[in-house]
DNA sequence: AACAATATGTTTACCACATGGGGGA
DNA sequence: CTTCCCCCATGTGGTAAACATATTG
């Protein structure tokens, strides 16, 4: 799946953003809201199992396509999570793509790589991968989970990169790919977290007598207004969802948010959403511009830099391929030897009757024998 | 600009049968 | 509670047909 990689194929040519803890480049894979901070998987499972109030702090993943913003909506067409200047970009490009199905990405509270681990990645967990797991009182042990959780390409990525690094005898890559079909049936809403706002610790820059504006000019929006309004939104994402509305094209604009606050983040959406709407009897909050009045203005990814982005994204996008999920090798292995008539499976005794072949027990020939001895399927997985 | 015809790309149904797993003895 | 056996839904791949989209006249 050439989606996931983006370290796998030589990646991005343009640094990613580096983990705002350990400072190592271009590994920052989730953006914590509550810290404002871009960490790469392990500090983040570092910083938020430290504690009960770490634990609760909500994690969005980073944009796949930029890599400097943090994932504001997950396409379903494409796998991906984008944020708002990705997605107008690449999503604006066609009719086509505009009708890509897009559902904001919730905010997460489990260690990145703890979520994976636990679900799609359960060898992890058997080898007794560091994943750690939150207070008691908080109830995230089993959860399957979310899609969107998984669909994070650079989270993906960079849990290859862990699980690489895990030992070579994992065959992660299989293990995970596998698995990440199933997480491409986005299915609202998320069961880990299924009321809004439930994180009444983490600091919420929203003011609350300021609800985003019901009214919008849906007809150019990249998804639905729903998902604007929906509970997702709470998180300073209406306010992202209004601007990208009236963002024709980040490639003119340059609104990558690249400061590593939220609240230059926020602005630049707050703020990009009251230009759009200075006339509208109807103001959108100004959500938190109010907290950047002091701040400098936000570091922004060029045009140029962007441009190279999103087109290399899409070229990644074109080539990818979603792979089948074998779940039975030993059925594949007989599948492929079975007799066919035009590519359908034949009986066969009309085969061998036509042919007037002897054909040996199915697993006695020559062509299952040296299947069967290729070690990429002498395991059959049960799940 | 609107329409039809053609080309190209994508999705789906079909087939037989060993296997896996549930359920009963 | 464990073991054994039976039965049936499941899954497997290559091809053609159906369908969707793009291009051309």
């Amino acid at each position: 799946m050439g989606l996931i990689g983006n370290g796998g194929d030589g990646g991005w040519s343009l640094a990613a953003k580096p983990c705002d803890s350990c400072k190592s480049a271009g590994s920052a894979a989730v953006f914590c809201r509550a810290d404002s901070a871009f960490l790469c998987l392990s500090c983040d499972a570092k910083i938020h199992c430290a504690n009960k109030l770490a634990s609760r702090h909500e994690r969005v993943w980073v944009c796949e396509v930029c890599e400097q913003a943090p994932a504001a909506v997950t396409c379903k067409a494409d796998a991906a999570a984008l944020c708002v200047s990705c997605d107008a970009d690449i999503h604006s490009a066609n009719p086509l793509a505009q009708r890509h199905d897009r559902v904001p990405v919730e905010p997460f509270f489990d260690p990145a790589d703890s979520i994976v681990r636990s679900s799609s990645l359960n060898f992890f967990a058997d080898r007794g991968g560091g994943a750690c797991h939150h207070d008691e009182d908080v109830d995230v042990e089993v959860e399957p989970p979310s899609p969107w959780v998984i669909s994070n390409p650079n989270f993906a990525s960079k849990i290859m990169a862990e699980a690489v690094a895990a030992g070579p005898d994992v065959k992660s890559d299989h293990l995970f790919f596998s698995e990440m079909d199933s997480f491409l049936d986005f299915d609202y809403p998320n069961p880990i977290h299924p009321s809004s706002g439930t994180d009444s610790v983490v600091p919420v820059k929203i003011k609350p007598n300021n609800p985003p504006s019901p009214v919008i000019n849906s007809s150019e929006n990249c998804f639905d207004i729903d998902f604007c309004r929906s509970k997702l939104s709470s998180f300073n994402y209406g306010a992202q969802c209004l601007s990208h509305s009236v963002s024709s094209s980040s490639l003119d604009v340059g609104v990558v948010p690249d400061g590593n606050s939220m609240s230059e983040i926020s602005y630049s959406f707050g703020r990009s959403a009251m230009n759009q709407t200075s006339n509208s009897s109807d103001p959108l909050p100004s959500v938190s511009a109010s907290t950047n009045s002091n701040s400098a203005p936000a570091t922004q990814l060029c045009g140029l830099d962007r441009e190279a982005r999103v087109l290399r994204y899409r070229e990644k996008r074109k080539n990818r391929k979603f792979e089948k999920t074998i779940r039975y090798a030993s059925r594949k292995a007989y599948a492929e030897t079975r007799p066919r008539i035009k590519g359908r499976f034949a009986k066969r005794t009309e085969i061998e009757t036509e042919t007037d072949l002897d054909l040996d027990p199915i697993y006695g020939s020559a062509a299952a024998a040296a299947f069967i001895a290729d070690s990429q399927y002498g395991v059959v997985p049960t799940f």
